[in-house]
DNA sequence: ATTCATGTTGTGAT
DNA sequence: TATCACAACATGAA
């Protein structure tokens, strides 16, 4: 799951805050006690971490590859087309629905105000976002690649293999090529493509037509000359890049 | 049946 | 000490 599903999962989540915590439970190892009757306080995201607010502690879920979650409010599953016969890792029973997540990461933050623990400033769908930061920490790892700076959650907290692959293509940029062989005007394209493209997605998902818009992700054919698209990973994190050898080549620019 | 995929963290070898 | 490859986690679609 990407930052734009995580910031609209917390959208979605909104009708629980103020709420009290009925009933717990699920497979997590986690202590479940502690949650119950402790009233949210508040629901953010932050990159790909979806953060529960509670009045001493926090939660914080992270959904890695195959996460999910649903949730019912007042008796409406606003999200979510899971297997109710599934076992949640967590579920939270609250007066007004429940929420339900699935094969994810959770864990207790020991902080009142969880908002501390994160800078707003690296997120991309961030109203704080800082491009001009985004452009330093790229700057500082000239040799890495940018298939690698592109998925690094300290320099761009959000973005995942979609976004990275279609933002390398809508910039013709092979996902390869080492930071030192971009011009600064494509650094800075790229660094501001992140953003548009995550708030692009973030606005296609919330309509429920996000796949049909991806251009170059897990297709065969390049948006811009129809060529053949190649598949394959790329890069020290080894994720699988879609990318037209054509029209994103390999090179100083 | 097998492989792959919107991801991260920890371990043990080098 | 640092870096790296790989495993682990865990599920459904192709």
């Amino acid at each position: 799951m990407e930052g734009p599903s995580l910031h609209l999962a917390a959208e979605q989540l909104q009708p629980f805050v103020g709420k009290r915590v009925k009933a717990v439970f699920g497979n997590t190892t986690i202590d479940q006690e502690r949650l119950k009757g402790q009233v949210v306080q508040r629901i953010f995201a932050w990159g790909k971490h979806l953060v529960i607010q509670f009045d001493g502690s926090a939660l914080r879920v992270h959904f890695l590859l195959f996460g999910s979650f649903e949730a019912d409010v007042l008796g409406i599953t606003v999200t979510g087309d899971y297997k109710r016969s599934r076992e949640p890792r967590l579920a939270l029973t609250f007066p007004n629905g429940e929420l339900r997540t699935y094969t994810c990461s959770v864990v207790h933050l020991e902080t009142k105000d969880a908002r501390k623990l994160y800078d707003r400033s690296v997120d991309v769908l961030a109203r704080q976002w800082d491009p001009q930061q985004a452009l330093e920490r790229m700057g500082k790892t000239p040799d890495e690649r940018i298939t690698d700076v592109l998925l690094d959650q300290e320099v761009f907290a959000g973005v995942g293999n979609i976004i990275k692959n279609e933002v390398l293509s809508l910039e013709r940029v092979h996902p390869a090529t080492p930071i030192k062989d971009l011009r600064p005007a494509q650094r800075k394209a790229l660094v501001k493509r992140a953003r548009t493209f995550s708030q692009q997605f973030l606005r296609w998902r919330r309509a429920f037509v996000l796949l049909k818009h991806l251009r170059i992700h897990r297709k065969s054919r390049c948006p811009h000359c129809d060529g053949p698209v190649k598949h394959e990973k790329v890069g020290k994190r080894k994720r699988m890049a879609h990318y037209c050898p054509k029209c994103q080549p390999l090179g100083k620019t």
